[in-house]
DNA sequence: TCGCTGATGTCAGAGGCTGACATCAGCGAG
DNA sequence: CTCGCTGATGTCAGCCTCTGACATCAGCGA
């Protein structure tokens, strides 16, 4: 992290980030599958996270309830795991690099994937889970856009809350 | 495209490409930037297409109205571009391997950041617009998916306009 | 005909990433 | 306590992607 603050992304290397972490290079590919992961790793926890409440939603839930509960459950995990000013350092770096951006799109697919395939477990019809599958992924990630602005104060869980009300207000008409 | 689907992306080399094609390998990365880009040349099409319908609606459009709009013209436009053949051919290699699908990804939010772009040049707020941004592609794209699927022998624009209604059905309920 | 421009070729090299093999520390079985 | 296994690391060679610098050459307008 501190070396890609410094000199960006491409600039450093991964000979010089095993040099300051005191391993070889060879090292640093057995414990990151690539140069980028290193800034991706243990993001399988907010999959687990998402999977967690909609697996554990009570029997009766509408789909609506629990697109609720799943993002909910996100909004409420992420104030803990890392502060907001880590996710700013992180989010900086990574919104300075195209391959970098890349592979944060992949890991929201399959973090939308996952959301998808835990409705598909409960029931939900195909194309209805592959939809909110990305409308939670979508509105989770425009308020956490949010969140981590400069100046922003408010909650996550309230910027998601905002999100999704507008787009149901989007919808609202379209179908007439 | 012949090589990849013969033997994949990654056991593709760029020097057997070139070969092939009668050139460089340097001149094949002056053509593409990236071993991926052949696949993805031209996509920028389908921005203009977008930015075009909306920015072309007339002055009284809703933002639903907009919506409609940018999907109908996606619609259209792909069905004579190229064949459904074609896109499932190229679809096959990519959703093979995981690099091209972070480069679809990252194509995808593009267009989605187009979308927004060109939404906010018409007085859409910011929230709204990002979020009917992701809308539309995620309806496009899902609609897309299944087009290319085998058997399937609807139109593409019937398609997205089955997942708009879907969404519809999935927003009513949330804000009560 | 000269000289410019754009496309291509040639070459060398950096950097990402992988396979194969060696080393070594720790730890449980005997 | 020692042997032998296992897992983590180091070493080395090498492929492949991608880039900069320079040379070449065809076409085209002055």
């Amino acid at each position: 992290m501190e070396l890609f603050a410094e000199g960006g992304f491409e600039a450093t290397t991964v000979a010089g980030i095993a040099e300051r972490a005191g391993v070889t290079e060879r090292t640093f590919f057995r414990h990151f599958a690539d140069k980028r992961e290193v800034l991706f790793a243990g993001e399988g926890q907010l999959e687990a996270v998402l999977v967690d409440a909609i697996a554990g939603a009570p029997a009766d839930a509408s789909l609506a309830d629990l697109v609720v509960a799943a993002l909910a459950a996100v909004g409420g995990a992420l104030q803990d795991v890392r502060g907001r000013d880590f996710a700013r350092v992180r989010n900086e770096i990574i919104t300075a690099n195209e391959q970098l951006q890349e592979r944060e799109l992949l890991k929201l697919a399959k973090l939308s994937h996952a959301v998808t395939a835990a409705l598909l477990d409960r029931g939900v019809a195909d194309v209805p889970a592959r939809l909110a599958g990305d409308l939670v992924v979508s509105v989770f990630s425009t308020a956490f856009a949010r969140w981590i602005a400069p100046d922003q104060t408010r909650d996550l869980v309230e910027l998601q809350r905002e999100g999704l009300a507008a787009i149901s207000e989007l919808t609202r008409v379209e179908t007439v």
